[in-house]
DNA sequence: ATAGGGTTAG
């Protein structure tokens, strides 16, 4: 009595619970499940979400019986709730779920295709030690096999045995093959089998379809054949059965095969059923095989079916994609005859058909003329939309234009659509979505502007929300920000709600163009709205601000969006640490990596490889080393770009041997090294003067490798060689390079014309300098190179075999910051600085 | 009808 009195506060405002009230008054009341089933469903479906801790669940909970827990379950429109509920059932004191309880859960999360929790489930109906009839564990079986939880389905069939929870029967057992049927487990079914009659159980119809199933899914054709003359012999043959088996063949690119079964079926005067014909007439179409599918297709026909639309929609594409329009127009026709309504897609298809514009007003007047003017909108809609896909824009939106009224004389190309005698339908808002989408694609914003405009003012047609964002996010990836927000203020006036999409992509705008506070204001109206903000967007912002050498506020910013609520990732904050080690912050990158791990953060591959290529620049390439062992006992699994930062560091604290060492057991490891490892290599050997080595490596990497270096491969060799005093064999580098359409730059030359001066090899440093000329690689006076190449022009204007060459180049005004007046003057110590 | 961003070589 006291519970009843406590419900009656609680539960007062609930009308659908009027006649418990009533009941509650008399002496006894009689609560039936009925009753507390209506309560417990308007308890979990009412908003805001119920907690489980609810007072008037709390009053509910010792009336909880299976039989109620199973009606409210199949009262949940959502499987959410279901489970939910489901979940909160379970911890009630003095409750326990049964088999059924545990099956209506089941086949909700299974129609759902929840396998998390239905594995989740499976694990909890043997914890529970919930004992069951074979046909409840068949049943259950069936949910997790319909799920295609084949494993958990398996080994819950051993387990409720083992725990004495249910001993299966033939039933049961064909439930499971049925569950293992959707895999190609041939042995497992095998085994089965052999248990099955172990036991004495003898096969019937149902335990033999799965095991045929499981062997042409395996493509055994010699096991299936053998299960399907089992089945023939002891009479078991259906339609069922040679459909699997006419699927197989067709699966396996016999459709002659399938076919001639098809035909042996119909001499036996098996029935098909329309989802057969459906199939198998899909599947020749899979192998291209538009002869037989047709046939089949008339063979359906005759058995008195009707074509469903699919069949019609997969024929029909065909022909569009074969031009073949009065094949295409044929199967209209029929279709039309059948009463099967065509759709969009097939329409599309049908305009697809077309090769011609003559072909397309044959196609309008064809279909056309029997259309309401609904139906000639959606067809114009979807000349609209092959149109937009074929690059045509301008066309669509002169027909657009077109069907808005405006006359089509004044228009560039409109009249091609004006065709006399023919009705031309208005405008819906998918014609202008289709033309707005195509306007956004082709970069055309003020058209795709000026059309939303026109929308509701010409015609009074109201944007929908696919509409906005599809424009908002075409005019935010042309930073057209202004624009943007002047039609999201329209959507709001409007009433249209934004969605996460709108939002989003005018977050991205803001972060492309570093506006922090604007990004921040936008997150705090997204967070009212139950927007998150996609972290991508953050990434982006930190990336640009740190192009700009603003790691610091980057890292501010990712601060401030943490402080909104939102926790950005690991890549959001990689960009951050290579942003800190850009403008020489190792320490603050370091520090900061240390914070997001004790922030329960998990660092990857990449965010290892950049605290360790910072760690690698600044010289404290120990504890680089000390990261590389800290991320394997993390069982990360190093890349080949780790081992090329630590090469590269080794190589500039005079490690070559480490690095070397690193090279060999990059093979060992299965990371194997790429172009950009022995470039580093070749470049850390040639400037410790160790040009031999650095060669072999070369040819390790050309000939034995087989990896094809690229321009920046090149020009370290080139490069390289010279430091060493070799540019006479840089200059064959060079050549190669230059036959291979790789252009050095300024920075290389300037190497060759100062390696050939040192060797006083003047003519060919002369040489060298008229090449980058020729090739316009002159480094010009920003560039370091700048003085260096100078210096080298005046040396060479002094030597009496290469001056007048000089002359003839600084006179053609080649040489930047040197003119004929300062050679004169012969004031040149000053000009080049 | 709606995603995919961070690391390595002269």
């Amino acid at each position: 009595m006291k519970a009843f009195c406590l419900l009656r506060n609680r539960l007062k405002p609930f009308p659908i619970n009027n006649n418990v009230f009533r009941r509650c008054f008399s002496p006894l009341p009689i609560y039936t499940n009925t009753n507390l089933a209506h309560q417990l469903h308007f308890i979990f479906t009412k908003r805001p979400a119920t907690s489980p801790d609810d007072p008037d669940l709390r009053a509910l909970s010792p009336f909880l019986n299976p039989k109620l827990v199973e009606t409210v379950l199949y009262s949940f429109q959502s499987w959410k709730l279901a489970h939910f509920f489901f979940t909160w059932a379970s911890n009630q004191q003095g409750y326990r779920h049964n088999a059924y309880t545990f099956n209506a859960i089941a086949s909700i999360l299974s129609r759902a295709r929840q396998n998390a929790p239905l594995r989740a489930l499976s694990e909890q109906i043997l914890r529970s030690r919930c004992p069951m009839t074979p046909g409840a564990l068949g049943f259950f079986i069936r949910c997790l096999g319909c799920a295609g939880l084949v494993e958990e389905a398996n080994s819950l069939f051993d387990q409720v045995q083992s725990e004495g929870l249910c001993f299966p029967n033939v039933y049961a057992y064909n439930c499971l093959l049925e569950a293992v049927s959707k895999s190609n487990c041939v042995d497992l079914v095998d085994a089965r089998l052999k248990e099955m009659s172990d036991r004495g159980f003898v096969f019937d119809k149902y335990t033999l379809t799965p095991v045929l199933q499981v062997y042409c899914n395996a493509g055994r054709f010699d096991k299936a054949f053998d299960v399907f003359n089992m089945i023939s012999d002891r009479g078991f043959l259906d339609g069922y059965l040679f459909s699997i088996l006419a699927l197989a063949f067709t699966k396996w690119g016999q459709v002659d095969k399938a076919f001639e079964l098809i035909e042996v079926m119909e001499a036996r005067n098996v029935d098909f059923t329309e989802k057969t014909f459906i199939v198998l007439i899909h599947g020749f179409l899979k192998q291209s095989r538009l002869d037989r599918a047709l046939q089949l297709f008339d063979k359906m026909k005759n058995s008195g079916f009707v074509p469903d639309i699919s069949l019609y929609d997969v024929l029909i594409g065909v022909f569009s994609t074969a031009k073949k329009l009065d094949k295409a127009l044929g199967l209209y026709a029929e279709m039309k005859e059948f009463n099967v309504q065509p759709d969009t897609g097939i329409i599309t298809k049908l305009i697809s058909c077309c090769n011609d514009e003559g072909e397309l007003k044959r196609l309008f007047k064809e279909i056309g003329r029997d259309m309401n003017l609904e139906a000639l909108t959606m067809l114009y809609n979807s000349l609209l939309t092959v149109l937009v896909n074929n690059d045509s824009i301008d066309k669509a939106y002169s027909l657009l234009r077109v069907m808005l009224g405006e006359s089509c004389s004044n228009d560039l190309q409109g009249d091609e659509f004006c065709w006399e005698n023919d009705i031309v339908p208005s405008p819906n808002a998918s014609s202008f979505g289709v033309v707005i989408d195509g306007l956004c694609k082709a970069g055309k914003l003020d058209l795709a502007v000026g059309l939303f405009r026109d929308m509701s003012q010409k015609i009074g047609c109201k944007p929908n929300l696919l509409i906005c964002n599809n424009l908002i996010s075409g005019l935010c990836s042309s930073h057209r920000m202004e624009d943007s927000l002047e039609i999201l203020r329209e959507m709001e006036k409007s009433g249209l709600v934004p969605s996460p999409f709108t939002h989003n992509a005018i977050f991205g705008c803001l972060c492309k163009r570093m506006d922090v506070a604007g990004a921040l204001d936008l997150i705090k109206k997204m967070r009212v709205h139950g927007h998150e903000p996609w972290i991508k967007h953050c990434t982006l912002m930190v990336k640009e601000l740190c192009k700009h050498k603003k790691a610091v506020e980057a890292c501010k910013f990712l601060d401030d969006v943490v402080e909104e609520g939102f926790i950005p990732d690991m890549i959001a904050y990689s960009a951050a640490f290579d942003g800190l080690i850009r403008i020489h912050e190792v320490d603050l990158a370091m520090e900061l990596f240390r914070d997001i791990v004790a922030r329960g953060n998990y660092p990857d591959v990449v965010a290892y490889n950049t605290m360790m290529k910072g760690l690698c620049q600044a010289k404290r390439v120990a504890e680089a080393e000390e990261l590389l062992k800290e991320m394997v006992m993390k069982g990360l699994v190093p890349s080949v770009v780790t081992y090329n930062s630590l090469i590269d560091g080794w190589c500039k604290n005079g490690s070559l041997e480490a690095a070397m060492r690193c090279l060999s057991e990059m093979f060992d490891k299965g990371r194997e090294p790429n172009v950009i490892t022995y470039t580093t290599l070749v470049n850390g050997l040639c400037n410790s003067g160790r040009p031999e080595e650095a060669l072999m490596v070369w040819n390790e990497m050309v000939a034995e490798k087989g990896l094809a270096p690229g321009e920046i491969a090149f020009m370290a060799l080139v490069h390289g060689l010279c430091k060493c005093g070799r540019p006479n064999e840089a200059v064959v580098h060079l050549r190669e390079m230059k036959s291979r359409e790789m252009k050095p730059d300024g920075y290389v030359y300037t190497a060759l014309v100062s390696a050939f001066l040192a060797q006083l090899n003047h003519p060919l440093a002369l040489e060298m300098v008229e090449e980058m000329v020729r090739e316009g690689r002159f480094p010009g006076k920003l560039d370091k190179n700048h003085a260096i190449a100078g210096d080298a022009v005046i040396e060479l204007l002094r030597d009496s075999r290469t001056s007048s060459s000089i002359r003839d180049l600084i006179a053609e005004g080649n040489i930047p910051s040197i003119s004929m007046s300062d050679v004169e003057s012969e004031s040149l110590d000053g000009c080049i600085t």
